[in-house]
RNA sequence: GGCUCCGUGGCGAAACCGGCAGACGCAGCGGACUUAAAAUCCGCGGCCGCGCGAGCGGCGUGUGGGUUCGAUUCCCACCGGAGCCA
């Protein structure tokens, strides 16, 4: 027996999967036909020139075999909330939605499966696009593409030869065309270094020697460096993707050796990347952990003779003043110095110690406890004192740092200190450092007075001067004797683009018989990635690229890869670069193809690129559309609004600004900066549980035992709830399929957007989300009978009603300016709570609102619950929904009362609360306030001191 | 160790520029409706004390100090947590 249904139209969680499905399925069509959500482009069909452009992006997803993961959908959320309302609001709104498909963990499961990367990376985004259409996004899906579409990476290959074909001119302080640098060093005539160290004028070089000598300038170089050599994972890491010393990715231990690979030249933009923070509305955090990634540090580079050596050994150091008590130096075993010392044989211990130091990864290196080293047996002379200082090696300096070498000032630094001790070297005090007292038994950081550093044989002394001036005077005698300089230097380094991976954009580069590397012309771009049936990376002490394994289409001749045969004859054997772009390539210009994702010719179409990457200043707009970047009038960042999480914080948005800033150089972007505003959202944690001994237990092996108790079921054992990130381990893990089928989209994106601020890392509360379904269960019902499925209109406004309306309408658009979506959601819920019936359904006329507010009503849910108002609006008569209905307006005189209850307070403590006309004056309220009944008593029957009187405020009187 | 951010009821939170601390939701309690339950609707709700009661008094935004007529908000120190850099 089934009971009849007395509530067929109840907002039931079936009943909201079946209007979703259903108005998405509407969207669906209407997309294809070239309506819905799909922008149109200035200059197609549609465009309508005479609105604002709002460009929102998301950081696009990389599509995992898991799934959607709750995470994923709280910063999607959130823009289409904006974005929703930027339509309303009249905006031309652009935002679109795509694929970080590159990248290891394909790679590895075709390492386990056998399965092309492509198969299961393309079944990954069929489901990520199934599971993101279901939330009811509104991306324009006709811009979707992935960074593994031959077309998109066709692109970010020419953006690498646009690179590998530049340079830094440092007098501009931009990129240029490499050409322009051949020209005029022909021009010029000018003498260059060659191959050996001789110098030689252009005219007079081969061509080799030319070529040589332009590859030290472009932008996309090939250099030899000490890289990271991951032998476990079978590639090279970038200095970010190590932490200490180990791969961020799986923790395998790292090894550091040269190999020839292709880098970026960040360092060149070191300077601008850090002062161009300054134009971007970016979270604080943000832009200090990016200032503090290129660390900029000022000092001075010091030459020091070494008895014995031609070339002097160079050293970096913030702390010149110091120079006097640098009593040792100290080189990194991979130095050349190091080298050449024990390559002269004689020192047994050095070799063995450089044999050993280099084995060892730098982990061990950063975390010995105790200091080792060796030394050299050269000396070195302190250029002050013309003390004569030895040389040593030790592993806790490294090359990659600074120039591989230090003076060692013991008395002034920790791990100089410690080595000292360890060796017995001599600790000289040279800095008499405010607040602390020398003992000799510690090292002294910090600014102070020079002391000890006056030599009249070297005619230096700055004795007694403050640290800044102690090192202006170091650095003006080295200067004058040219030993050393001023100099900055960055903690930054040339950006490793290469990797030992196949499931990543090839490189469009070969190489001729003796090692030349040839660009790709650009009309033979995709290079395409060749089908290979064994994609295991090959784990050996020796880099082996697995596209190595594809022999034919390594081998191959200039002519067939495409070279230019003005650089090279096309029959010119060569083999193709076997190295691939990073994970991070893709992701570096993505935000600029979404502007014109189909256009075949260029990278982006520049007019569609200029629209949506270029505009004005909220002070300028009265000014025309700009044709070109005006620092005074134009928004430096090109992307309205950027929503990811932080922990791209530095990578990507570092990558991604160096890569603008090169396109911008060359004129082929509009903007200096990729990203206008950025928002972090916070992540969405899990509650699990910790024993005493602050072991974790996963959920399914606890139960709550009353109010807040909780035992380990297995143990009887007492456990504490946390807050932990969501882990498989922990079986807190929330899928939003399954969150969906219980209660809708509609309440998943309100639940998310009501847990707390954007920003703030939070828990998922399971039990919660009921709160904002019986939300929209309510909201549903004051609109809709439930037996009939007729709207439930009130004969007329009610005032109260009326009021509370324009007074939501004004702060829900507020909040979604400022992004504050929690308190925009409660305020809708006051005016639904406020605003529903009191009795039951029996005289639907009482009560509830009229068909002009509940559509006002709807309009403002819109953006938030869209299934659910397009429902809505569809019963009280908008067939279509709301798509392109604008926000409702309010009347700003509704947002005030004539009344206003303000305290009153004595001493600072509120005594009572007064009702007076907002439009008052102070002595008035004054004279109320201090008459009131409940106020008198504590005055004491004196005359207060002061009264303060904030209007509409509050009253305090002083006594 | 340095830098940045954070700490508010049983829980998630609000208070946007120094002006009524705890909006809104969850959980809880009481009532209406119901044979009963669910659902719904109405109400209560920081803590302590006094009062039968409407109410009255005190304390209260991690801790201790400061500035101010007034501090969750600003300043200093400390404790605890998160992130980044060493």
């Amino acid at each position: 027996m089934t009971e009849p249904n007395e509530h067929p139209f109840r907002y039931t969680a079936p009943f909201a999967n079946a209007i979703e499905e259903r108005w998405q399925a509407r969207l669906e069509s209407e997309q294809a036909a070239g309506r819905g959500f799909r922008q149109p482009n200035p200059g197609e069909p549609g465009f309508d020139a005479s609105k604002p452009k709002f460009y929102c992006l998301d950081m696009f997803p990389y599509p995992s075999g898991a799934g959607l993961h709750v995470g994923h959908p709280e910063g999607y959320t959130a823009t289409d909330i904006v974005c929703r309302y930027k339509r309303m609001k009249g905006f031309n709104v652009l935002h679109p939605m795509g694929w970080d498909a590159f990248g290891l963990p394909a790679e590895q499961y075709a390492i386990q499966t056998g399965v092309h990367p492509e198969v299961t990376t393309t079944k990954a985004i069929d489901n990520f696009r199934r599971q993101l259409k279901r939330f009811g996004f509104m991306y324009d899906w006709s811009r979707e593409f992935a960074t593994i579409d031959p077309d998109y990476y066709r692109w970010t290959q020419w953006i690498w030869l646009l690179a590998y074909g530049s340079w830094f001119d440092p007098r501009a302080g931009a990129a240029r065309p490499i050409a322009e640098l051949e020209a005029a060093l022909a021009r010029e005539d000018r003498e260059v270094e060659v191959a050996g160290g001789e110098r030689r004028r252009w005219s007079a070089c081969s061509r080799r020697e030319r070529q040589a000598h332009l590859d030290g300038f472009r932008l996309a170089y090939l250099g030899e460096q000490t890289v990271n050599w991951c032998p476990k994972l079978g590639t090279v890491l970038a200095n970010e993707e190590v932490i200490d010393g180990r791969s961020e990715r799986g923790g395998h231990p790292v090894v550091r050796m040269p190999l020839k690979q292709w880098m970026f030249r960040i360092t060149a933009y070191a300077d601008r990347l850090l002062a161009d923070l300054a134009l971007v509305d970016w979270p604080e955090s943000t832009r200090t952990m990016q200032t503090e990634w290129i660390g900029r540090s000022e000092g001075a580079e010091i030459r020091f003779a070494v008895e014995g050596e031609a070339e002097p050994l160079t050293v970096f150091t913030t702390r010149p003043d110091t120079l006097f008590g640098a009593t040792y130096m100290v080189v990194a075993p991979e130095h050349p110095l190091v080298q050449r010392a024990a390559g002269r044989g004689g020192n047994a211990a050095l070799a063995e110690y450089v044999a050993w130091a280099r084995n060892r990864s730098d982990v061990d290196r950063q975390e010995s406890k105790k200091k080792t080293g060796v030394a050299t047996g050269l000396l070195a002379v302190n250029p002050a004192t013309g003390a004569r200082i030895p040389v040593w090696t030790a592993d806790y300096v490294l090359m990659g740092y600074g120039t591989g070498a230090i003076m060692a000032v013991p008395a002034h630094d920790e791990r100089d200190f410690e080595f000292a001790r360890e060796f017995a070297l001599p600790v000289v005090q040279v800095v008499d450092v405010a607040g602390t007292a020398w003992t000799g038994e510690a090292a002294t950081g910090g600014e102070g007075r020079a002391v000890n550093s006056s030599s009249a044989a070297s005619g230096l002394s700055i004795d007694g001067l403050a640290t800044a001036d102690a090192k202006r005077a170091v650095i003006a005698w080295l200067e004058a004797r040219g030993i050393g300089a001023l100099r900055v230097n960055y903690r930054l380094r040339d950006w490793l683009f290469s990797r030992q991976r196949y499931w990543g954009e090839p490189f469009p580069v070969v190489f001729d018989a003796e090692g030349n590397h040839y660009p790709v012309g650009g009309g033979a771009l995709p290079v395409r990635l060749p089908p290979l049936a064994d994609y295991n990376p090959v784990e050996s002490d020796t880099p082996q690229p697995p596209l190595a394994k594809a022999r034919e289409w390594v081998h191959t001749t200039a002519g067939a890869a495409g070279v230019d045969p003005a650089i090279l004859a096309p029959g010119t054997p060569v083999t193709r670069e076997t190295n691939t772009m990073p994970g991070w390539a893709g992701s570096c210009w993505y935000y600029l193809r979404y502007c014109s994702p189909r256009t075949s010719g260029a990278f982006v179409d520049p007019a569609a690129e200029r629209y949506w990457m270029l505009s004005r200043k909220r002070s300028a707009a009265g000014l025309p559309a700009p044709t070109s970047y005006d620092p005074a009038t134009c928004h430096a960042g090109g992307v309205d609004l950027y929503v990811g999480g932080s922990e791209h914080a530095v990578l990507h948005l570092l990558y991604a600004r160096f890569w603008h800033k090169v396109l911008f150089d060359l004129g082929h972007v509009s903007t200096p900066e990729p990203m206008g505003k950025l928002f972090h959202q916070g992540l969405i944690t899990s509650h699990a549980f910790q024993r005493a001994d602050r072991s974790l237990v996963p959920v399914d092996e606890v139960e709550e035992r009353g109010e807040g108790t909780f035992v380990e079921t297995k143990t009887g054992e007492k456990v504490t709830q946390i807050v932990a990130k969501m882990s498989k381990s922990l079986r807190n893990v929330v899928n939003p399929d399954d969150v969906i089928a219980e209660y809708g989209a509609d309440t998943f994106r309100l639940y998310e957007m009501y847990m707390g601020p954007l920003e703030a890392s939070k828990p998922w509360n399971t039990r919660d989300i009921v709160g904002v379904f019986r939300f929209l269960q309510r909201a549903w019902r004051l609109a809709v009978d439930e037996r009939t499925g007729e709207p439930l209109l009130a004969a007329e406004a009610d005032p109260t009603v009326e009021k509370l309306l324009h007074r939501t309408i004004a702060k829900v658009g507020e909040d979604i300016e400022r992004l504050s979506f929690n308190t925009a959601i409660a305020a809708m819920i006051e005016l639904v709570n406020a605003a529903t019936r009191p009795t039951d359904l029996a005289d639907p006329a009482k009560g509830g609102m009229t068909r002009d507010q509940l559509l006002r009503f709807a309009r403002i849910l819109w953006p938030f619950a869209p299934h659910a108002a397009d429902e809505m609006a569809a019963r009280l008569g908008l067939a279509r929904g709301l798509i392109d209905e604008p926000w409702p307006a309010f009347d700003p005189a509704m947002l005030t009362d004539s009344e206003v209850e303000i305290p009153v307070q004595v001493q600072g403590k509120v005594r009572a609360r007064i009702l007076v006309p907002a439009k008052a004056s102070p002595a008035e309220v004054e004279a109320i306030a201090l008459a009131h009944v409940q106020v008198v008593p504590h005055l004491g029957g004196k005359a207060p001191r002061k009264v303060i009187v904030v209007p509409g405020r509050m009253v305090n009187v002083v006594l």
